[in-house]
DNA sequence: CTAAAATGCGAGGTATTCGTCGCATTGAGT
DNA sequence: ACTCAATGCGACGAATACCTCGCATTTTAG
């Protein structure tokens, strides 16, 4: 039973002086670029380097290895992605489940936008995901979800309701980075995610009236 | 725009005696223990032979390279589990909504047992999903759940009910490999089950009910 | 039995890739 | 101006993987 290895995913050294801290953006956003033209196969940090201009060396004075690189673009994002969403989330001048359809869409738009690079960044998940530090980077989200269900279903039983917020956030996540795998013109875009965001109302429907 | 490369997916030859028959099922064998135990990133064509107790040169007779054999590994595996599904939703003798709910437990059980395996095998798409054999492979899925849709739905519009469709069977089969991306106990799988049959029977029978 | 076809073998060529190391350059502090 | 730390460089070592090729062995057919 020989595993993965590379738990190796936080960054080696802070950039101190500013030229430093202009090299690490160049990095992250040519590695942004490879990794959407060429896909994971290729992405390599000699590709990297030689997109963003600098020397292999540099690269690894600031990630210790290609997986810190790509964990770090994940998560980038993926921080991006969930200040947008908290703020849909937390304007609470709208219905809940009116809420609830703007988050749907948003997050399906999000994912369909760029989606070659998202779907690269999914294929990139099995190079860090066995690290340590990948493992806590849902928990805040699962929060910010929790207390919305909680407004948005105030009777539910705590049980059902934990079962529920999980069961949404698990399938939003799940079918937006499906989308994300096939070629949608925007129209079918909006007609998917007004689809998904009618299959959560009528669960949640469901739920609240018993 | 450098894309990715190998289309070439098809077996090089067909084994004609016995022996060669014996040694691809042992190949893929194999190939399915290394993918569960290393994982793709551990997967190599030499490990597979090693494993399989073949050369290296016994392998490359009947596929093409690498992606090939992963490839025919996930076909061979969704073949199995469609034909499973089909049996299930062709029960004519249950009502639509309970053979529904019975195909999400299968569904959800047979992704979460052998997890790891089922996530190596989705962990390999990138190396042969752009591949045209691989395309098709989703055809005849949605070809029996529209059958059963328009049982289960007979009132609905063509519109609204392709859309349907398209929604549950996709939400079932991302939420179901996200599952298997967990430790998950029998326990807690059945109860995600149910939380994802609920959701799809609300949904339905919210849509019958215009 | 014999010849030809099918099958099996595994060492090695070719190609990549990761990540390091010693040295050059730049900036900060005094 | 001078020194030292921070930064930047890119050739290179080491590892590994893919896949081929010529030859050995087994099976089939006549």
């Amino acid at each position: 039973m020989s595993r993965r290895h590379p738990p190796q995913i936080s960054s080696r050294k802070e950039p101190q002086q500013a030229r430093s801290t202009e090299l690490v953006a160049a990095i992250l956003q040519a590695a942004l670029q490879v990794l959407a033209q060429d896909g994971v196969t290729r992405f390599t940090v000699a590709r990297v380097a030689d997109r963003a201009g600098v020397s292999v060396g540099s690269i690894y004075q600031y990630f210790p290895n290609k997986a810190a690189i790509l964990f770090r673009l994940q998560s980038d994002e993926w921080a991006q992605t969930t200040q947008m969403l908290r703020n849909i989330l937390e304007d609470v001048s709208r219905p809940p489940l009116e809420r609830l359809r703007a988050l749907v869409h948003a997050f399906v738009r999000s994912e369909c936008e760029e989606a070659q690079l998202r779907m690269a960044l999914h294929d990139a998940a099995p190079l860090y995901r066995d690290a340590l530090e990948a493992k806590e980077i849902n928990d805040q989200w699962d929060g910010i979800f929790a207390t919305f269900m909680k407004e948005a279903l105030p009777a539910a039983s705590g049980e059902s309701r934990t079962q529920a917020c999980d069961l949404i956030s698990t399938t939003l996540s799940a079918v937006a980075k499906d989308y994300s795998g096939r070629s949608c013109s925007p129209e079918e875009m909006k007609h998917n995610a007004d689809a998904l965001a009618d299959m959560f109302c009528a669960y949640i429907t469901e739920l609240a009236s018993h």
